[in-house]
DNA sequence: GAGCACTGC
């Protein structure tokens, strides 16, 4: 394998190599290695082997420019405790990195070095990758994600996905276990990434000091690494900046001249008509925005050019031909070419937007591949002689249907792939040489301060519309097509926004609290969330009883400061044990009463997966589909009325559906089978078997009585069960509860069946999908609010009104307590009790009245001290209670201050705080004496020595 | 009376 071809070239390389050891000065005084290494889509090109003979597979695989820089990239970690490496694509820095560490002599099995990746799947493919390549065991190449793993304690490479990585800290700050960590896809800007980089910035130092340094490596495919660079708080010193070249190949990039206005789909119906119609063989892939745009581009296409599983095998190429020939003059009005000829100029081109990344090495020696970009005259008559092998993808599609696209075509035809955004990073399809871009993509969108999500299609960033690009890249040049103008494509953001910006972060705010960082606002990140979702995460969090109020004294500028650095509760800690949202957590955590684990942990986890149901509203690929699809969704919405239960049960709702749903499939064995007849996505039903698991075990290792299993054949919840858990659903989804707009407020139509919520001033609607879209009961919670065409509440349950101001007091304002019914005393907990009317916060909806603690103040006091003497609190004390020289009731008469005795005791308590049981048994500890003065004065002289010899009148 | 891109613990 030593052979070498091309001589000259690795000469010209070690040259290159010098240039390599000198590092230089740039601009703002940033350590920056310059490389310049080999432009390299050719293939049998070995860079200087001398180094690498050891490294038998990358020796076969000569073409990865990244083995030219080992002793750079080497050098630079060995002198810093921090490096960043950019590389894009194919510059194999995530399998080669790891492996000059290791063979560096960097890990042993007492400190590994481990990888994150932002994706499940590429944590467990590099793995096996870099254990093939390695000649290494999977014992000692491993990997960890949510479920699954195969580490070993020989593990000394480890690849994980990024929130293992901070799971992982909450247990071991320092990450012991670590002698290098690797931040991969950097660039991704993931949230857990960010926190992790943040995180690491203070660990290394750390570990600096304790004289057990471990190496940091941030790894990203862009140039983009100010954030990290240029942000004293996170690195006190600037890395060096490590740049790789990558083994691509080039891609020309054609711009429109115009840019069309929304249809954007239509335009991608006639590139890749003349794509298909006019180029060389060679796979299409299209980006497109969504589900539904797919299914009618793919229903287009095959329209367009049929594809018969007859068709012989002729190639292409061949047919191609033939039809060229034929239509010559219909196509007139587009670009000639020539493909014997490789060099005729488009017709109607300017130049300006012509070949805006042309590789040099490959000008004149590829065919001028424009197509222009107005409106032919292209007919969408059927043209079977061209087949087109059309596939969708996206994210949502069934894993089955979505490995078509890693299967050749059948031969004679020609690969289509239509796809969303999954195939811009999430998957790469083997053979495509044009890729179509419209440019856009659709995100989600929250409202930071209401949380109502929406979806719009918008711009894509510089860097997406270049990776999009690269995809056609891969196996050979290739060439993409921008449906939109250069200008338009100057505009675009360069980047787009890190997602820690642009999403609601209570999860990662409770993680963090559970870290013990308190002042989240003074955490390192590499982009701040804005402060809004700050103040709102830690809102939430303190009103699901995470986080500890902060005193309500105080300035107001401090008690704002105060509420951004809350510290965490008891209960905090054991929802940050639960890997789901805080509102879930807290719903696991009140589960113990009743036996309801299983069903919340069923119920959290069918809510955290997403998509459940089999998406039917796709449109169809022909006529008959649409039939089949009406009858299926009639189907399944008759199934879902019967997981929906029966009696008082319904009034769970979509969440009932949600358990019927999931109780059902495992009964049956969750098979694919099952699932597809009752209209289940099976991919969603094994992630929650997943999800139950992990779940169960994470309860079972807090309450380690609990004694709890997956239990497959799971009863339906009773009557009565189902009612708790409403409960405990209304409880963790406090700042989520809907009130039905009432007749009388029927101001405007448009609230006709409208919910009213705290935050929202616009009327809100059970979502159509819902079981209790018809019932409309008074009160509601809902999982989510999506705006579409109307703001709609999805997964929703009723609840009762009552149970509001008893499960959800921070939600409540509460009025005086009620003297009808009378305040008591809770012998179980010892304190005051009494009545209270209540209103919901923000608008005020009057509430039932409650038993709740009497509100602190003197008369909290009061009610104690005629309690006391009543003996109801003291049982020693009842027997005195007969010969009492006033009646206990006179604490509480607006006079009873013209009594000396009355004066007295009360003092006494509130001297010590003692408005409850525990608080007076607390003051006896530490002081025998305390009360009896008080008390002596309410019984006749003759039992005052009695008294004091029975005093403090508690068990001993 | 409906239409959601993508991903991690």
């Amino acid at each position: 394998p030593l052979k070498l071809n091309k001589l000259n070239e690795v000469q010209a390389s070690e040259a290159e190599m010098k240039l390599l050891y000198t590092t230089s000065k740039l601009g703002t005084g940033k350590r920056m290695y310059q490389t310049k290494s080999f432009s390299s889509h050719k293939a049998c090109r070995i860079p200087f082997c001398g180094f690498y003979n050891e490294r038998k597979v990358a020796l076969f695989n000569p073409v990865l420019p990244i083995l030219a820089e080992e002793q750079v990239i080497m050098e630079a970690i060995n002198e810093n405790p921090i490096v960043i490496i950019c590389g894009e694509t194919g510059s194999g820095k995530t399998t080669q990195v790891p492996q000059f560490l290791y063979e560096a002599g960097y890990s042993s099995s007492a400190g590994a070095i481990g990888i994150t990746e932002p994706r499940r799947v590429a944590a467990v493919s590099m793995s096996q990758r870099v254990a093939k390549e390695m000649n290494l065991s999977k014992r000692v190449v491993s990997y960890q994600i949510r479920y699954e793993g195969n580490v070993t304690d020989e593990t000394q490479i480890k690849f994980m996905t990024d929130g293992v990585l901070l799971k992982e800290i909450q247990k071991d700050f320092l990450l012991s276990k670590y002698k290098v960590v690797i931040i991969d896809e950097a660039h991704e800007r993931s949230m857990y990434t960010d926190i992790l980089i943040g995180l690491l910035s203070r660990i290394v130092p750390l570990r600096e000091k304790k004289g057990l340094p471990l190496k940091l490596i941030i790894m990203s495919a862009t140039l983009r690494v100010e954030d990290f660079t240029d942000n004293n708080k996170l690195f006190s010193v600037t890395p060096p900046v490590i740049q790789v070249d990558a083994r691509q190949f080039p891609v020309t990039v054609h711009f429109n001249k115009k840019t069309p206005l929304d249809d954007y789909s239509g335009e991608c119906f006639r590139k890749v008509c003349k794509i298909h119609r006019m180029l060389p063989s060679g796979g299409i892939l299209v980006f497109l925005t969504g589900q539904a745009e797919v299914h009618s581009l793919c229903r287009r296409l095959r329209k367009a050019f049929p594809f018969q599983k007859n068709n012989t095998a002729e190639s292409v190429e061949e047919m191609r031909k033939f039809k060229k020939s034929r239509k010559q003059k219909k196509v007139m009005a587009l670009p000639k070419i020539d493909l014997d000829n490789y060099s005729v100029v488009p017709v109607d081109e300017g130049d300006e937007d012509r070949d805006a990344e042309t590789d040099d090495d490959m000008a004149g020696s590829d065919i001028d591949l424009d197509l222009g970009d107005g409106d032919s005259e292209e007919d969408e008559k059927s043209d079977s002689s061209l087949p087109l092998y059309v596939l969708p993808l996206y994210s949502l599609l069934a894993p089955e249907k979505q490995a078509k696209v890693f299967r050749p075509p059948p031969p004679g035809t020609r690969l289509c792939v239509v796809a969303t955004n999954v195939a811009e990073t999430s998957l790469t399809i083997p053979g495509i040489k044009y890729v179509v871009d419209c440019g856009k993509v659709k995100k989600r969108f929250y409202d930071k301060i209401t949380g109502v999500s929406s979806f719009r299609i918008t711009w894509i960033s510089q860097a997406s519309a270049n990776q999009r690009a690269g995809r056609a890249g891969r196996t050979e040049p290739g060439h993409c097509y921008r449906l939109y103008s250069s200008a338009v494509f100057m505009d675009f953001e360069k980047f787009s926004a890190p997602e820690i910006t642009k999403r609601p972060v209570e999860d990662l705010i409770l993680q963090m609290k559970a870290l013990n960082i308190e002042k989240v606002i003074n955490f390192p990140f590499p982009t701040p969330p804005p402060t809004e979702a700050l103040a709102a995460a830690e809102e939430l969090l303190i009103a699901l009883g995470a986080l500890k109020e902060p005193p309500m004294t105080g300035r107001l500028k401090q008690q704002l400061a105060a509420k951004l650095s809350c510290p965490i509760s008891p209960l905090g800690r054991i929802m940050a044990t639960f890997p789901v949202a805080p509102r879930y957590a807290k719903m696991l955590a009140l589960s113990r009463q009743h036996d309801c684990l299983p069903y919340t942990i069923t119920i959290v986890s069918a809510m955290t997966v997403r998509e459940l149901f089999e998406e039917l509203d796709r449109p169809a690929v022909s006529e008959e589909e649409t039939a089949e699809l009406k009858g299926k969704k009639a189907r399944f919405l008759q199934i879902q009325r019967i997981w929906a239960g029966q009696g008082s049960m319904q009034k769970l709702g979509d969440l009932m559906v949600m358990l019927g749903a999931v109780g059902a499939c495992e009964y049956a064995g969750c098979t694919r089978k099952f699932c597809e007849e009752n209209g289940l996505r099976y991919k969603a039903m094994l992630e929650i078997r997943r999800l139950r698991g992990q779940l169960t075990t994470a309860v079972n290792s807090v309450c380690t009585d609990a004694g709890l299993y997956v239990d497959p054949k799971m009863k339906p919840p009773t009557e009565a069960q189902a009612t708790y858990l409403r409960q405990i659903v209304l409880a963790g989804l406090g700042d989520h509860v809907a009130r039905r707009v009432q007749a009388e407020e029927l101001l405007d139509d448009k609230w006709k069946n409208a919910y009213k919520t705290a935050l929202l001033d616009d009327p809100v609607f059970i979502h159509p999908s819902s079981v209790l879209f018809k019932q409309l009961p008074e009160f509601v919670v809902y999982q989510e609010i999506v705006e579409t065409t109307k703001l709609y509440m999805k997964g929703v349950s009723a609840v009762e009104p009552e149970w509001i101001p008893a499960l959800l007091p921070p939600y409540c304002h509460f009025g005086k307590p009620l003297e009808n019914p009378p305040p008591s005393y809770c012998p179980e907990t010892g304190r005051v009790r009494c009545h209270r009317p209540s209103v919901f916060y923000r608008v005020s909806w009057q509430l039932p009245a409650v038993e709740v603690d009497y509100p602190e103040g003197i008369d909290r006091y009061k009610y104690f001290a005629r309690f006391l003497l009543e003996g109801q609190i003291i049982k020693k004390l009842k027997s005195y209670s007969q010969y009492l020289l006033s009646s206990p009731l006179i604490m509480l008469k607006t006079w009873s201050k013209l009594q000396p005795r009355t004066e007295a005791l009360l003092q006494a308590l509130v001297a010590e705080n003692c408005d409850n049981r525990d608080a007076l048994l607390a003051a006896w500890k530490k002081n025998p004496k305390y009360l009896l003065a008080a008390y002596r004065q309410w019984i006749p002289e003759a039992m005052h020595d009695d008294l004091a010899q029975k005093w403090p009148p508690i068990a001993q």
